[in-house]
DNA sequence: GATGGTAAACAACGT
DNA sequence: GTTTACCATC
């Protein structure tokens, strides 16, 4: 392989409106179809070892409708990764035919991984993505097709919600009753159900709900601006491919011709747009693969529709069906346990997993006084644990909880005992305050017409120009058919922006000099440091440290570690949702360029003007040569790179980053924990009114979907499983007494054995209303905790070698709080040997200026061989000399 | 008309 | 405990 020589790639230009209708699905088979991999039947053979029968009946099943009913822990990853790779090896199919779609990006890595390591590079060129990262990349290769121009922008349920608000706020509707999140929900929730704002507008007056008209009225304009805006949200990436594909059937038609096998993981979770996706693109060669578990079914809140796995036999009804129900997960006990509580729910396929392991330890239940005994009793239990069996390290255990707001007593505790841990969930990166605010100018800086990200930028940091001015200048664009921005460039021009004028022209300056800059920066993470000094953000931080420099110093952090996130994705090997995306483009442009050349298109003289172009005679190489570039070769250009990393930004979430597997112990909600296993599980706050939610008591059917999520939280456990609840605890600020969750009724009592402390838990499990903790104690552990060691992270968000910019870390070695302990810029260089308080001792391979920091990469003694060198930003690392 | 302070309401699961 | 709404000030 060639190795030398870089494909740079070329987007099309956004903004260019006069783009032909070309199929870049079908162009790629055209240009690559001449490669055909050969069967081979002794690794096809292979791939069928150690499967049972079950299991290997489904990697058989290529051809037609295969719907696989997989319970928790029965090895469902391995029957899709091993009936993929086994279309390849056994059938020749060609990887660019298949698709796999998951949920989450992080299953959609670690899905082609496990692909990647039984076939190789001969996984390339599959597309492995979630649903809506994937109707990202259709819909840029055919914004126009979909009514939407190229180069829009992905609003985030923030901006879409900030969208709503904007529009009850000008209507003065903005009260009690209509809150913002209501109407942004039943906006997602009709769009989830393909619904549109005219069809909603229809059929508004049938509606039994009161708010219908208002709601359909405020969906319309909301509607109507995000077009405006070139701008799509989150369910517009699965409603416009619908209707694309309704309205296209050319269109339809090429993307069919290119996923011949397709792949749906948690099918439970689907919703109507994605079901009528899938429904159109298998519709013709029927070739579907769908798994999942009825019981696992936890997104009906968000949609998603149990019935599509429910009826799938009806839609198809020549499927075959499997139902694998051997666990190699848990111990008899947990199974068993999980088994009867699954029981109870009423709108379920009847079905009970078995495992060949032993019964092994009961289940643990504990109640503790309140939070903060729940707490302690973890910590106990995990240090415990720990000591007196050598096997166990912390990251074999895991604490779950239904929602994140009872993470912060764990954290709490967790801190005070030393336990090393990480939170994940919560608060995006990207999502921080600062974070946005320097990614508005950024978008803004990319795209004149983001108008969500003018409005911010202009208004952060503040500049002299406030609600009315934006409100004037957002008109003024609205009624001249111009960006907001044009109309500051020419604030002149209208006299009812009068002494304005100045600061508007002045803003307008600051971004057109930095979109200067950006084309000249040597590179985008400088050029983003930049943006950072020169739009006055850092200065505003800096600024409001004077009133509170524990959080201005966390921010400062944050937007360091935006700085290495930046230099992290450019350094990056090309992602293969990448790879893919490139390939499908470039195809495109060769495509237009034969096609300007020679009329009409024909499939031959793009192919020609492809491979003449690429001087390529296997496309393989292609292929390979992207997946080895960099994401720096492979967009030559900062503007493109800036948009590469903003789409990411879009759509990835902390989650979605390698997990990395430090001995840390890991806190997350019931839903992230989906798809996971751990040695032990904690369960906390088994209490009604938290789990199940307050809201689903009452409802049959909600009810049933928090059983769901038990039986889920359940089954994450292989060996040992608690669950803990509390008499009392103190909750958004209150402190209320709890009672024992109803779920808990449905343990059999032959698996669980019951810890109780407490003497008020004597008197009988749950339905005590009376439990109010005495002042006294209560005090008396509020001042225990608030002794915590003042080592509690200074910056919680230090990215660490393979990702988790979310993950909140507490190491066991206390930190030294004079800063001048640390290595500073000038003390480091390459090849010397530094401690990290965290990582222990390591080698710095490089050192690289970015801004008035560094960006190091460590190898430390603790990583792997070929794992990565861990890249941290200087001043936030706290090296010392090793 | 922009800005900064204080009172008051608010709080789920996540692409 | 945090974000947002309103109000008083520059």
């Amino acid at each position: 392989m060639n190795k030398n020589r870089q494909i740079n790639h070329v987007l099309p230009e956004a903004g260019d409106d006069s783009r032909p209708p070309i199929l870049a699905a079908d162009l790629f088979e055209e240009q690559f179809g001449a490669l055909m991999p050969s069967a081979d039947s002794e690794a096809a053979e292979a791939l069928l070892a150690g499967l049972n029968p079950e299991q290997r009946e489904a990697v058989l099943h290529t051809e037609g409708p295969l719907l696989v009913l997989a319970g928790a822990g029965s090895g469902k990853t391995r029957v899709i990764t091993h009936r993929i790779a086994r279309l390849v090896v056994a059938h020749g199919v060609r990887p660019w035919h298949i698709l796999a779609i998951t949920f989450t990006n992080k299953a959609a890595r670690e899905m082609r991984e496990r692909i990647e390591k039984l076939i190789g590079d001969r996984a390339a060129g599959m597309w492995v993505g979630t649903f809506h990262s994937m109707m990202a990349r259709v819909l840029r290769l055919h914004p126009q097709e979909a009514g939407i121009r190229p180069g829009f922008t992905i609003l985030d349920a923030d901006d879409a919600q900030s969208t709503v608000r904007n529009i009850l706020k000008e209507w003065n509707r903005l009260n009690a009753v209509e809150s913002p999140r209501q109407v942004t929900d039943f906006i997602s929730r009709a769009k989830n159900r393909l619904l549109d704002a005219d069809t909603v507008a229809r059929q508004a007056e049938k509606s039994r709900l009161p708010q219908a008209d208002l709601y359909s009225k405020v969906y319309l304009e909301y509607e109507r601006r995000l077009r405006q805006n070139n701008a799509v949200d989150f369910d517009d990436l699965l409603m416009l491919p619908v209707q694309m594909f309704r309205q296209h059937p050319d269109v339809l038609a090429a993307f069919r011709r290119r996923f011949r096998y397709i792949h749906v993981d948690e099918y439970q979770d689907t919703n109507e747009a994605q079901y009528r996706l899938i429904s159109l693109l298998a519709g013709e060669h029927r070739n579907l693969c769908v798994v999942g578990d009825d019981d696992q079914s936890i997104y009906g809140f968000r949609g998603a529709n149990v019935n599509n796995i429910l009826n799938f036999e009806k839609q198809f009804p020549d499927a075959k069906v499997i139902r694998l129900e051997q666990n190699y997960r848990s111990t008899g006990n947990i199974l068993a346990a999980a088994n009867a509580v699954i029981a109870n729910n009423k709108s379920r396929k009847p079905k009970k997993l078995w495992t060949e392991h032993p019964e092994g330890e009961r289940i643990t239940l504990f109640c503790g006084d309140d939070h903060q005994a729940e707490a302690r009793f973890i910590t106990g239990e995990i240090r415990r644990l720990i000591l007196t069996d050598h096997t166990k390290q912390f990251s074999d255990f895991a604490i779950l909880y239904r929602i994140n707001a009872l993470s912060r007593s764990l954290e709490t505790a967790l801190l005070a005992a030393n336990i090393p841990f990480s939170i994940y969930g919560g608060l995006r990166f990207y999502d921080r305050r600062e974070i946005r605010d320097v990614v508005a100018w950024l978008r803004l800086i990319h795209n004149d017409n983001d108008e969500m990200s003018f409005v911010r930028a202009v208004g952060m940091p503040r500049r002299g120009i406030g609600d009315q001015t934006v409100q004037r200048v957002q008109e003024l664009a609205a009624v001249n058919g111009i960006s907001a921005l044009e109309v500051c460039r020419r604030a002149d021009t209208w006299p009812e922006l009068r002494n304005m004028t100045g600061r508007l022209r002045g803003f307008a300056a600051l971004i057109d000099g930095l979109r200067e800059e950006l084309h000249a920066a040597t590179s985008l993470a400088d050029f983003v440091a930049t943006v950072q000094e020169r739009s006055g953000l850092n200065e505003a931080i800096l600024k409001e440290m004077e009133r509170d420099a524990l959080r201005g110093q966390e921010r400062l952090e944050n937007m360091r570690e935006l700085l290495s996130d930046v230099s992290e994705f450019l350094d990056s090997p090309l992602p293969p949702d990448l790879v893919e995306q490139v390939l499908a483009e470039y195809t495109q442009q060769y495509a237009e360029a034969a096609m300007t050349e020679g009329g009409a298109l024909s499939a031959e003289n793009a192919i020609s003007a492809a491979n003449h172009l690429a001087s390529m005679s296997d496309p393989r190489e292609i292929i390979a040569m992207l997946a080895g570039q960099t994401v720096t070769e492979t967009f030559a250009d900062n503007s493109r790179l800036l948009g590469a990393w903003l789409e990411r930004a879009a759509l990835y979430s902390d989650s979605d980053k390698d997990s990395e597997d430090s001995p840390k112990v890991k806190l997350m909600t019931i839903h992230s924990a989906k798809g996971l296993e751990f040695d032990t599980v904690f369960l906390v706050g088994a209490e009604d009114g938290i789990f199940p939610s307050w809201k689903s008591i009452g409802n049959p059917e909600e009810l049933e979907e928090e059983r769901r999520l038990a039986y889920v939280a359940m089954t994450r456990a292989e060996r040992r499983l608690y669950i803990t609840h509390t008499d009392s605890r103190m909750l958004y600020g209150k402190t209320e007494g709890r009672v024992a969750s109803r779920f808990l009724d449905e343990l059999p009592t032959e698996c669980i054995d019951e810890i109780a402390p407490s003497a008020s838990y004597l008197s009988g499990r749950g339905r005590r209303r009376d439990a109010a903790t005495p002042a006294g104690s209560f005090r008396r552990r509020r001042e225990a905790v608030s002794i915590q060691p003042t080592t509690v992270e200074g910056s919680p968000y230090v990215r660490e070698a393979t990702g988790c910019g979310a993950t909140r870390s507490a190491g066991v070695f206390a930190r030294p709080t004079d800063s001048d302990e640390f290595l500073k810029a000038d003390q480091v260089k390459k090849g010397d040997r530094v401690r990290h308080p965290a990582r222990g001792a390591g080698t710095i391979l490089d050192c690289q200026p970015v801004a008035d920091d560094m960006v190091l990469k460590i190898k430390f003694d603790s990583q792997k061989e070929n794992e990565p060198p861990a890249r941290l930003l200087l001043r936030s690392a706290r090296l010392t000399r090793n």
